[in-house]
DNA sequence: CCGATATCAGGATTACTGACATTC
DNA sequence: CGAATGTCAGTATTCCTGATATCG
């Protein structure tokens, strides 16, 4: 559902107050299901906005990684790694990029059973673009201030942490690249 | 990938640090990423839950919209708009939970285009089980208080009245069922 | 006849499992 | 040999674009 409900009441405002005379008042389930919604929004309008460029929020997401890297090659795996992706799926994401010319593979000079995905001129200058446009656009978020904005992102590291993705008060220490 | 990443640093808080240096820093870029992976732990965590009942968290949440029904059963068009999912994935939903025993489809009385999903017992003996799951893992919010948790929420509301879902500040008129 | 309500066929993403060849 | 790196085949979800039969 990329597009706005235009519904004359809170879909979910009212299926939490439902929930809350049968089970008992959840402000976790008004949460997510508000984050649920949120996610769906906004990948609706980011992969919109990349439509031009034939790229989904995923593949953009790629292509940034490997415009980071030093040499602009990556080992798949550390792709995976980064972008929090399954391997199979960097796989596909790069075949796909690669036959979209914006990437291609090289075998791994320090690794003869790895590959690397290397970003190609014409995949530079489509990232320059379409980050143009995504700033633009303030990443679907243009309805916050900057203050807002930090919050978010501040209230996500906290379930992030919780869950395992790294240690509490991290980037203090080593770069591994 | 449902699983903790385990690693030594925050590859979003790494990611937005490239990403400053070369287009300038953009807590709306931070924010998204750190939404979307939020999003992907959480519907992890809770599609993991409901395994048991060989539910997905859209099933569940079709099932609870039935049960909040005064007879149990809504026109599938209904379904869509209060789930925010496109029409022919309520068919598939339904489908779904209709060969599972949840659901029954049943033509609507008052409209002969139409048809109605009806909540069984079995349906309705699931929902309360799954409920009492969800309930306890707090909806993967447990690292969260509850302050925190109204804030999230009340943060994606401003989202989603920004992007059209429904016009501010409603809850104060006809309730359509 | 036009519009609304499903359903169906089919295409595009993404995640995950299991298997497998290659290499460390 | 055991572990790691990618790739492939195949499955499950979900979203979306038509096309379509039926009913209001």
């Amino acid at each position: 559902m990329g597009n706005p409900l235009n519904l004359s009441f809170d879909p979910i405002e009212r299926a939490h107050d439902s929930w809350s005379r049968r089970w008992g008042a959840s402000p976790a389930m008004a949460a997510v299901t508000s984050i649920m919604r949120a996610q769906q929004i906004l990948i609706g309008q980011l992969d919109n906005a990349l439509k031009p460029y034939e790229l989904t929020f995923a593949r953009y997401e790629a292509l940034v990684l490997l415009t980071f890297s030093s040499t602009g090659a990556l080992p798949l795996g550390k792709i995976g790694e980064r972008l929090m992706v399954h391997p199979t799926s960097v796989t596909n994401t790069i075949d796909r990029l690669e036959h979209q010319g914006l990437v291609r593979r090289l075998p791994n000079p320090d690794d003869g059973r790895g590959t690397l995905a290397q970003i190609t001129d014409s995949g530079s200058e489509v990232v320059e673009e379409a980050t143009r446009d995504l700033k633009a656009m303030d990443f679907g978020l243009d309805c916050y201030t900057e203050d807002e904005l930090w919050q978010i992102h501040s209230l996500f590291t906290t379930l992030r942490v919780s869950f395992g993705d790294f240690p509490e008060g991290g980037e203090a220490m080593s770069a591994p690249d």
